[in-house]
DNA sequence: GTCTATAGGATGATAGAC
DNA sequence: GTCTATCATCCTATAGAC
């Protein structure tokens, strides 16, 4: 258990504040990925925290608030798993990685893929901070890797930034689609076992696809 | 023109009715996209329509009418672009053709792809009589397609399903996503140029990933 | 910190004149 | 078939007692 030590000057988080910002956080983030942020009250979201509306105001002052808390929360997330690639790993194994990475993601996260996509869908307004020149810089730093790996002759010279997309566009369909891959192969929900397979296909296809031999 | 010829005892569409039906469901469809069904509301349709709310009512009944019928509109230019493949063609040119399909789906509709993926991600309760009976053995039958190229040996062992999702998921991820792709490459928009190239690095890929030489 | 009661505003829907 | 005026409902947000 780790203790929150506020910077000086500000005030002392709470245990029972931590405690019930985490509890109303999940409880909204069933609510917006499941209803969008309109389509989502803050009535629902209490009731489903066994909180009463007025204390969800306590926290967060806002709905907008505590919209963008979910969507910060979810950056968070998202963040610690686009990281995995350096310009020194092994192409192969690299890439393996990192779809293995974001399909855990969409397995283990698909209520934050859904809002992301939302968001992102509808404009992506309360993204804007997210959206920034440091994200730009990152990307492109994301996208220098593949490339090294292209000039050192280690893989086919496609587009990094368009293979970026397809990695993410792929993956990602399998926590934001859910729905329609159920009903079409007649599931009632995708199992471990159905999002490793979808990974597998992925990372052979992909790999060949990009010159490079698999790393398994 | 073309006359619409009403079935025996059916009411005659009038000329007006036709023309005010169309201009709403264009007008719902830019705000649906933008907003999601909740975050709509049925005053700014009016107005993006140059009508005045009670006559949406008057042809729609309902806010959920206007989007069904919005939905229903969608599904039709969805089900024209999805049955390009059989299993005569050959692969290389059927899914270079399926794929730019695809992409200029993403291209000209991107509110229709919008529209289609929000329902979907909120749990697609609206799309229950489009994801039938008929449509799994639709998409049965497309995989088959793929199946029978695999089994005639005329490309890798791919499992079919999968390799539809990444289809879709690769393709439509240009329409939905299309604010952070601009964001993260520093474009206002996606240019005509930006999505043919788009296409011919999933084709690239995808392609030579399934085994098949390019037919370009 | 917690919770009830309620203000204040927006929205879907309809009645009824033209 | 068109449009104004209005109702009823729902939702965010807050005041104020505990």
């Amino acid at each position: 258990m780790t203790f929150e030590v506020p910077a000086h000057g500000a005030k002392p988080v709470s245990r029972i504040r931590q405690k019930n910002e985490e509890t109303i956080i999940k409880a909204a983030e069933d609510e917006f990925a499941r209803h969008g942020y309109k389509g989502t009250s803050m009535n629902t979201i209490a009731q489903n925290a066994g909180l009463p509306k007025a204390n969800l105001h306590y926290y967060f002052t806002n709905k907008l608030g505590l919209y963008v808390a979910v969507l910060s929360n979810i950056i968070e997330l998202w963040d610690s798993t686009f990281n995995t690639l350096t310009a020194e790993d092994d192409p192969s194994e690299a890439l393996t990685r990192y779809i293995r990475a974001k399909m855990e993601f969409s397995r283990r996260q698909p209520q934050a893929s859904r809002i992301f996509a939302m968001e992102v869908i509808s404009g992506g307004e309360c993204l804007t901070e997210y959206f920034n020149q440091d994200y730009r810089a990152w990307f492109q730093g994301r996208a220098g890797v593949f490339q090294a790996w292209i000039d050192a002759g280690k893989m086919d010279p496609v587009d990094p930034v368009h293979l970026i997309f397809l990695l993410w566009g792929s993956t990602q369909h399998y926590a934001d689609f859910a729905t329609q891959i159920c009903r079409v192969t007649g599931r009632t929900r995708l199992t471990k076992q159905d999002m490793e397979d979808a990974g597998d296909n992925l990372i052979r296809i992909i790999l060949k696809g990009c010159g490079l031999k698999p790393a398994i």
